[in-house]
DNA sequence: TTGTACGCGTTATCAA
DNA sequence: TTGATAACGCGTACAA
């Protein structure tokens, strides 16, 4: 692979005049960069971003780490934020860590080995103030949490208000005659999975509605768990006619314990969630769902990170940014209570 | 940041023993060893990979290439080539063309100016042999196409017999009675659609059946083609019963077509299609689809790559790895002609 | 077994 | 405007 060195050579100038003219720092005459040029095209040359990242002491590499890129959710992150990045030069070094924080960890440290300029991050769940963050923080790696925060930790972040979210979702439920409303939450170690859960507490305290402790489920966000914890609860003697479900996996595995059991939904059970990816809209049933803008995750996260990073302004106070939500209201909530006669016909409301 | 340095003149040793205790290269005396250790705790150092990279002239990165991650086939192929790339060391630099070729030769070139080491890379549909692969190639970096093969270029590759499984596919729609079965297929630049098209010609002829050509439409694997063209062969006068529809994303859209004309699958349209993402299978209509091993695309593909770039052995002849397909059949193939009384109960046959 | 010195390909500084 | 040269941080001969 030809260096700048043979395309000086070639082109019969120094090198410092073939770094002038690829980088265009310096002014160089016409005739000797149409030389350089032209030496650069016949010898197919391609600037080596290793050794400039050496010199420059940056790389123009942003990590990226989410829970599972599998998830529609996180792959619209990822490509909002790769869209973002691109514009701007940066290129994604993406990371699945399916939530597990020993993962994460190693992660963040191979991106400190890295010298990655930045890191979007979508922690996992953890009890414990996690070190590994503060300490890659501490090392003066700029990091943005995306979604989810990370307790105890101040940080730049692009969230939701989840409880705001999960209220007017279980809200709707209220609304549509529901009374016994239960609830699967994801792990209680992440802050969204908290807050949706008081979001559904608010919501149905406000509405004077008793909570069935055996209604309140705690699962992980994964589909499995979803399953599980809806068939134990669809067969509880004193079932709820309606489930809050914390995220779309989750409910993916409801809808699946439902159908093991001969339900249906919402005949059965009425169920409303979080995240409502395009692909899974044109099936039945349609899922009532919080909708967050994922694509503007990653594409807002990577370009506060980036702003970060060329103002050299870490250690200043964490700028968070909050996103709309809104709520699609679809069949899946329309319960006995409030069926309407069309099928299929179910305005997307929002706020 | 500390350097290789600073940890020597805290261990009190030289940098060429530090360097020998990271690597495991060079036996180092126990006790110095852990003061070597020591010192790289207390001074948090990670190694410096951009600077190994410039030594070594390697990079341990590899490229990765889709259309869109947010598609589930290949979010599931990214994630399986980064848990094979994982294992040994290697980091993925991933890419979205969204189809577009002058993208993929955007992104290749910044992927030889970054040195990685290697390429795994779904092309995009392209009328004529794509020379920026073929320069790559040239280049000495070595790469794995997935799933689709660039015209004309003899490369490494994991791919699956689209033939056959299109085949098999269409054959399962004519043996539930179906005479009139149209194909809406995706770009014919692209070999995959080609091959599929191939196939759904191949069973209907050895069964004797017309092929009108208003049954047959070009599509581009995007959803919203599916919706278009699904539309227009739905209004024909003489409208198949039967659509077999060359991906996932297309499949989608015929059924908001469907959906849009009032109409159901499969009680008025039997529909097969290619890609499952295990997302979709919870919910209605559940769709016969030609399974393909997504996550072993990637994973397979990465391992092929890195034995590539390891050995040294770019240049010999290409291997092709051949993935198996599985036909899944489920009620969205169920004409009237053959309809079973239970709902829900449908088997999965495999090839 | 340990230390020294060179080079990887750039960019930036400085003198010409 | 141009050319020569010193870093950037590391791995690895080679010498000790």
């Amino acid at each position: 692979m030809a260096t700048i060195k043979e395309v000086a050579r070639l082109a019969g100038v120094s090198v410092g005049t073939v770094s002038n003219v690829i980088t265009g720092t310096a002014s160089v005459a016409k005739r000797r960069k149409e030389r350089v040029l032209r030496a650069i095209q016949e010898l197919n040359y391609h600037p080596n971003y290793v050794a400039r990242s050496l010199k420059l002491q940056r790389t123009k590499m942003l990590g990226m780490i989410v829970s599972d890129i599998t998830n529609p959710f996180f792959s619209q992150v990822v490509r909002g934020a790769e869209e973002a990045a691109l514009k701007q030069g940066y290129l994604l070094l993406t990371f699945n860590t399916d939530d597990h924080e020993e993962r994460e960890r190693q992660v963040l440290s191979v991106l400190r080995s890295r010298r990655v300029d930045g890191i979007l991050l979508v922690v996992a769940p953890s009890k414990t103030k996690p070190t590994h963050i503060v300490e890659t923080l501490k090392a003066g790696i700029p990091v943005v949490c995306l979604d989810r925060l990370p307790p105890g930790i101040a940080v730049d972040s692009v969230t939701v208000d989840n409880v705001a979210a999960a209220r007017e979702c279980v809200r709707h439920l209220i609304a549509q005659g529901n009374q016994k409303i239960g609830i699967i939450t994801g792990s209680l170690a992440l802050a969204t999975a908290q807050q949706r859960l008081l979001g559904y507490e608010k919501a149905m305290h406000e509405a004077n509605l008793d909570v069935d402790k055996r209604w309140v489920r705690r699962g992980d966000f994964r589909s499995e768990s979803g399953y599980q914890l809806g068939r134990e609860i669809l067969q509880e003697e004193n079932r709820p006619t309606a489930l809050f479900v914390s995220n779309n996996l989750m409910a993916y595995g409801v809808l699946r314990a439902l159908d093991d059991l001969g339900l249906q939904c919402p005949r059965d059970l009425a169920i409303a969630t979080f995240d409502d990816p395009a692909i899974t809209q044109v099936f039945r049933p349609r899922l009532t769902a919080v909708f967050q803008p994922a694509y503007s995750f990653g594409y807002t996260g990577a370009e506060l990170l980036i702003q970060r990073i060329e103002s050299k302004t870490t250690g200043e106070s964490p700028i968070s940014i909050r996103l709309p939500t809104e709520l699609h209201i679809r069949e899946s909530s329309a319960t006995i209570f409030s069926r309407p006669e069309a099928r299929g016909e179910w305005e997307t409301s929002s706020t």
